[in-house]
DNA sequence: AATAAAAACAGTAATCATTACTGATTTTGA
DNA sequence: TCAAAATCAGTAATGATTACTGTTTTTATT
């Protein structure tokens, strides 16, 4: 375990308790509820920190602010272009790393997104 | 094929014709080339237009402005974390999207993203 | 413990990619 | 031929992110 100061820890724990992959905004929000007064300067530097050292990763989907996940594993991210929402799907086998290292590239970290309707909005559509 | 604007044909012409995976600004650049008086603010209304309509996809690996791509085509995105450079990698079949559409998602595009390191800069960290 | 250097912070100002707006021009379709 | 719709160039505004400043906290050393 490394040893962060307590707003790295905060932001962190926020980000690995959360499914919702918020914003460095949503993130701020959040982590004032601990400590109360947190500047969002510092969740940003803190943000590009901990993806720096891996312990976090972004997820853009054009929606003007960058996302975050404090799940480092290979996983898929859904983004619905209806609702907005980023779902989670796991990866057993992660093919496309093995693929890059293959290629001669040494491989840190992946962000996968596809990009569609989500099974939600579907169901939502038959209904009405 | 599409009957589009001379600019925003243009637009496409240089994605397409291009590896690098330029900016908008960088986009901008190259098709004042072709139209002297083009706006930026129609590059950036054409990008959009062209992602919603599939033509391109833009991908995002943290180093502040979105790089757009006009080959559609499921690949993998090898985001160098030293030269910055996003190299391509073939995919002959996307098990992440069938994954995905297994799942219930109904998928529209894609865009994979491995960071890391390059062949290049591997090399060259040898040769010194 | 005392202290100096380094790291991190809160708060705020500045940057800069992107978007929105305006009035003019082009395209479309009846 | 004409009016509505789409698109444009140019520019102003927005807003996410970064940079800066002076202060506080942590770390390492004596």
């Amino acid at each position: 375990m490394k040893n962060y100061s307590r707003q790295r820890e905060a932001i962190l724990n926020v980000l690995r308790s959360s499914k919702s992959h918020p914003t460095a905004d949503e993130v701020y929000r959040q982590v004032r509820e601990i400590i109360p007064n947190i500047s969002l300067g510092t969740v940003y530097r803190n943000l590009a920190l901990l993806r720096k050292e891996g312990d976090v990763l972004s997820v853009s989907v054009g929606d003007g602010s960058e996302h975050f996940d404090g799940d480092c594993s290979p996983h898929i991210h859904l983004h619905c272009s209806e609702c907005g929402k980023i779902h989670d799907l796991t990866l057993e086998r992660d093919i496309i790393t093995e693929l890059a290292a293959k290629s001669g590239f040494t491989p840190h970290g992946c962000v996968y997104v596809v990009y569609g309707r989500c099974a939600d909005c579907a169901t939502k559509e038959n209904e009405a």
